[in-house]
Order: structure tokens, then C-alpha cells, then sequence
DNA sequence: CTTTTGTTTAACAATTTTGTCAAACTCAAA
DNA sequence: TTTGAGTTTGACAAAATTGTTAAACAAAAG
């Protein structure tokens, strides 16, 4: 069978994806997505057939894109410093976008819905773990295991966009004035993270 | 009316805030919270009338807990840095027990069903700051916005035992693995912090 | 212009989840 | 032991959400 391709399809992956994602309403029922959308709900079965072959598409690629934007970064052969310069460019713009991708991965994780495709991300990891090591050794960082290492890193990178509405609270900040702290932090982060 | 105590309602609560919190089922049915606590269904209507209300009191106290937590650590008259080191300790503890309580208040404020009670929590928050920027005037801390300061303390100690589901499939690591290294990260985070 | 095929819509059915009610039950007080 | 207030239960009703179907529609092909 052949397509038309008027967009529908796309519009509604990308409405929901906006949804969970951004907007962290991570139990929108299908109603919801299609009115975000300006689609009737129907067309939502008519393209995914079931509203669970929705979220496990839209969690998929949201898997994907991720991996991938990490991988680029990783697999560039570039010194350690700007490799993660532009890891924490590229991480933070990303979440920016999609603030809740992470938090909609793990609750999914937890729903035992889906079990995490272990595309043997943990290999990739593994040299980049090498990485660091060397980087130790030579005493351009302080000494540490190096899982220790990227979890902070990714620490403090991740944590204060997802929970950016509790901060704001917290601080008594608007949009704006958040957004230009986020942006300082690219270089304290940096500065952080090598002592 | 007076009552006679059960503890039926208690209970009910308590496996609301472990299914939520510790297990991270942040939309788990009443059937769901009744059967894990292994009463009936009704008795959730009987005790607390709605889901919602239900909702919302699990919601406040936790919000309470954290607070006080936090304020028994903030307002206790001893130096900086052991002040640092207990709230280090208080809120691994608790976050280890309620993984993923922020999350949980997150996605709640994201709902708009609760508008985040600025309990002045904004006060208590100057009065740290003010005490971070001493610090940092005295040269015992690396100067910066305060308030990254604190971001960054939150987001070492939080971000890893929210994550904790994905961070063990990226590393490969079984809950024991992955406990010890969060053990290690109570003195890392401590270091981090104080360059 | 007619046909064909893919798309969209509304009405309907099925399922899931929540809320209500009266009856049964339990335990303490009279 | 009876009475009575609070508690628990199952049956039922209501609401919300999802899934299905047939008919209307739109655009390309013949």
C-alpha cells in the first residue's frame, strides 16, 4: 500500500514527543495529544493502530536521537577537553529542548513496559571510561573511578533542566533569568568538573 | 465522630508514597495502591473521599518531609562545611529511600493540578546563600553565583539516585554495585564541592 | 468524468478506572 | 448481650479512556 503523506503521521509523533518530553505531561491521553495536534483522536489508531505502539515508537527514537547525538560526541577524534566541551554543549541543548526525555525513559523503565534495549551501549561506554582513565593518569584529572566521573558530569549537566520548575520556585527566578544561569553553567560546569 | 484506628488509613497512604516515590509508579491506580497494600478498593473512597485528595495529601507531606529535612540542616548553628556534610548525608538517606519524590513533585507541578505552595521557602534560601557567598569571600570556596553553588551540591547528590535504573544499565551494574559506588559518592560530592 | 485508493470523520462499542451505596461486620460502651 | 458508631465489603453506577466501524471526503490514476 502506498501513502499520501499529509503529515498526520509526523505532526501526531511529533506533538507527542513535544508533550512528554518538553512539556513533562507524561500521561497525556490520546484525546489530549490529538487536540494538541488540531487532528481527530481516531486518526491516532488509524496510524499506530494502539495507543501503547505510539509510546513505543516515540520512546524508541527518543532513545535513538539520544544515543546518537552522544556517540557523535564520543566517537569524534578530538582531545579529551573539547570532546567534552562540546559533550556538555551538545547535552544541554538537547535537554534544554527536551528537558523531560530522560525522566519519561526511566518512569517507562519502571512501568516494566519496556525492557531497556541494551544495544550494548555499555561498550561504548567502556572506552570512554578508558579515556578518562588515561586522562587520570597523565594528572589531567583528579584521581576517581571514572564511572564517578560521568555520573557528575552528566549530574551536572541533566539535573538542573529537569528539575527546572522546582528551581525556579525555589530561587523566585522567571524563564529568562534561568535560562541565563543555565547558559553560565556550560562554562562553570566545565571548570567543575576539571577542578 | 471519633475513630478507631486501624491503621488502615495510615497504611493506605504509605503504600501510596512507597508505590510513588520508591518505585516510581507515579500513576498507579487506586486498584493498584489498594492491592499492594492489600485492602479493598472502596476503603481508599471510605478514608480519603477522591483519588485526588488522596493524591494531594501524599503530595504536601512529602513536600513537608523535604522541607523540614532540609530546614533542620539549614538552620542548625554549626560551621559551613559539617553543615554541608550533614545535609550530604540527609539527603542521600532520604533520597535513597524516596528516589523519586522530586520527580514525583515535578510532574505534579507540570499538571497544574497543584500550584506550588511558595511556602517562603525563599527566605530560608537568602539566608543560605548569604552564608554560601561568606564563604566564598573568605576564600574557603571557589566564588560563583551561590545559587550555582547550590545547584550543583543538588544535582551531585540527587541526579544519580533518580537516574539509578538507567545509570546501572549504561555501567552494567546490579543494585549492590551501584549502592556502594552511591556510598562513595557522600565524600566524592564533598570533595567536588569544596574543589 | 469516473474510479480507485488513501485519508478523515462521527457514531458506536468495549474497556478501564473511579465513585456510590446499602448491607455485613467488628469492637467498645451501655 | 445488646446497642451503636465506625469499619469493611461487594454490587452497582458513573465517568473517562481507548478501540472499531462504516460512511464521507479528497486527490491521484485511469
Amino acid at each position: 500500500m502506498s501513502t499520501r503523506d499529509t503529515g498526520t503521521e509526523q505532526l501526531i509523533k511529533d506533538t507527542a514527543k513535544h508533550l512528554f518530553f518538553a512539556e513533562g505531561k507524561l500521561h497525556a491521553t490520546t484525546q489530549e495529544i490529538a487536540d494538541a495536534a488540531g487532528v481527530n483522536r481516531t486518526l491516532v489508531n488509524y496510524y499506530f493502530r494502539s495507543r501503547d505502539i505510539l509510546f513505543d515508537q516515540v520512546f524508541n527514537e527518543a532513545q535513538d536521537v539520544f544515543s546518537t547525538t552522544l556517540d557523535e560526541v564520543f566517537e569524534s577524534n578530538i582531545p579529551f577537553k573539547e570532546k567534552i566541551r562540546n559533550l556538555i554543549n551538545a547535552f544541554t541543548e538537547e535537554t534544554k529542548e527536551y528537558p523531560y526525555r530522560q525522566l519519561f525513559i526511566i518512569t517507562e523503565m519502571n512501568r516494566d513496559l519496556v525492557l531497556y534495549s541494551k544495544r550494548s551501549r555499555v561498550n561504548k561506554v567502556k572506552e570512554f571510561i578508558d579515556e578518562i582513565q588515561v586522562e587520570m593518569d597523565n594528572g589531567e584529572l583528579r584521581k576517581m573511578d571514572p564511572r564517578q566521573f560521568i555520573i557528575n558530569l552528566f549530574s551536572l549537566m541533566a539535573h538542573p533542566l529537569i528539575t527546572a520548575p522546582l528551581q525556579k520556585a525555589i530561587f523566585g527566578m522567571n524563564d529568562d533569568e534561568y535560562a541565563k544561569l543555565m547558559e553560565e553553567r556550560k562554562e562553570l560546569i566545565f571548570e567543575t568538573i576539571f577542578r
